[in-house]
DNA sequence: ATGCATGAGCG
DNA sequence: GCTCATGCATA
């Protein structure tokens, strides 16, 4: 039975980003260099090779982990590293989730990270899988880092359509570019990542204060009406109080919830507030649970190669005996949080 | 509070 | 395919 779901509200979500931040990469790279490959071997095909694979990335891991005392795998995106620092300032400017978003374009990042080329160890490591696996299969493609970044686009609102239900709140807006200063002086720099923390900080008080829970909050936003707002879960609500989004999401979101501060704060004045709740579900998505040993080693590949191709996902999960999608958005996921900012990090 | 997942939009 | 914003499920 089940298996569909039913749930949920609306799905609206609001708008979101403009540009992107600028490349962020990561201190993994220093510490890659650090560490050295050493020499190839192996033979064979998995067997062999992940063995030694693994071993040498985990032990690189390990080491760099020492050497730098700063970087462990963390959890959360506490850590932004250190060489993000390159963020420019563009990243972005506040805007609101209005259907005529803004966004302004991505000024691009530079990345300025070449690495170098000589991708030495992990392009040993990664040529290593390669040939072990399909030995004459592809050279590997970029095993290099990421070659560039991208730019940036802003999905603003994706997801809208997934469930059988759907309501209807349209989103807002794709953004097009348009440039909206949002009030910063001069440059967009940023919104003050100073200010966002306050912010969430108080909003974190003062929800407790009305005795509201994170989800409250996230299903009443849907009351708010705003244009292209509904509601948020009570995991993005915990992210914006913890500062665990993406800068951009955070001041997209802050408006929202100030909103709704203001709104929740009146009502209580006058003691009208009745949230509604509504939800009922039947949906059971299944969270598989990647076991600690087969972590130690995504960690280990993670820091090798960041972004693994496609058949080196494949090998990956062969090896670690998981599915090749759970592996492709284990490394997505990772690749996340590394990014996320945690200004903290960066300020 | 977080881990894994989905999906939009962009290459 | 990736990145990002978000969410369900869960520890």
């Amino acid at each position: 039975m089940m298996s569909m779901n039913s749930k949920q509200p609306f799905g609206m979500h609001p708008i979101l980003h403009e540009p992107k931040y600028t490349t962020l990469h990561s201190s993994t790279e220093a510490i890659r260099r650090a560490c050295l490959p050493t020499p190839p071997m192996q033979g064979n095909i998995f067997t062999g090779f992940d063995e030694t694979l693994l071993s040498r990335a985990e032990a690189l891991a390990a080491v760099d982990i020492v050497s730098q005392k700063n970087h462990p795998f963390k959890p959360d995106v506490t850590y932004h590293t250190m060489t993000s620092v390159s963020c420019t300032p563009t990243s972005s400017s506040v805007h609101l989730p209005h259907p005529s978003v803004l966004t302004s374009h991505p000024h691009h990042h530079h990345h300025h990270h070449h690495h170098q080329s000589a991708q030495g160890l992990e392009g040993d490591l990664l040529e290593h899988l390669n040939s072990g696996l399909s030995l004459s299969g592809m050279p590997g493609p970029e095993v290099g880092v990421t070659p560039s970044h991208p730019h940036a686009h802003m999905p603003g609102m994706n997801h809208m359509s997934h469930h059988p239900h759907h309501h209807q709140p349209m989103n807002i807006s794709h953004s097009h570019a348009l440039s909206a200063h949002i009030g910063l002086g001069g440059n967009e720099g940023e919104a003050d990542p100073r200010e966002l923390e306050s912010f969430a900080e108080r909003f974190k008080q003062r929800r407790i204060k009305l005795g509201v829970t994170q989800a409250d909050v996230g299903s009443a936003l849907a009351n708010l009406k705003i244009p292209g707002v509904g509601c948020l879960s009570q995991s993005t609500i915990c992210r914006f109080e913890s500062l665990t989004l993406s800068h951009n999401n955070m001041i997209a979101l802050k408006p929202i919830l100030e909103a709704w501060l203001d709104e929740a704060e009146r009502a209580q004045r006058e003691k009208m507030t009745k949230p509604e709740l509504f939800n009922g579900g039947d949906r059971k998505r299944k969270r598989t649970s990647i076991a600690a040993p087969e972590k130690r080693s995504l960690e280990a590949y993670f820091t090798v190669q960041p972004r693994p191709s496609s058949e080196k996902i494949a090998a990956i999960a062969e090896k670690l005996d998981l599915k090749k999608n759970v592996v492709r958005v284990w490394f997505c996921n990772q690749r996340q949080k590394q990014k996320r900012m945690k200004f903290s990090a960066t300020h």
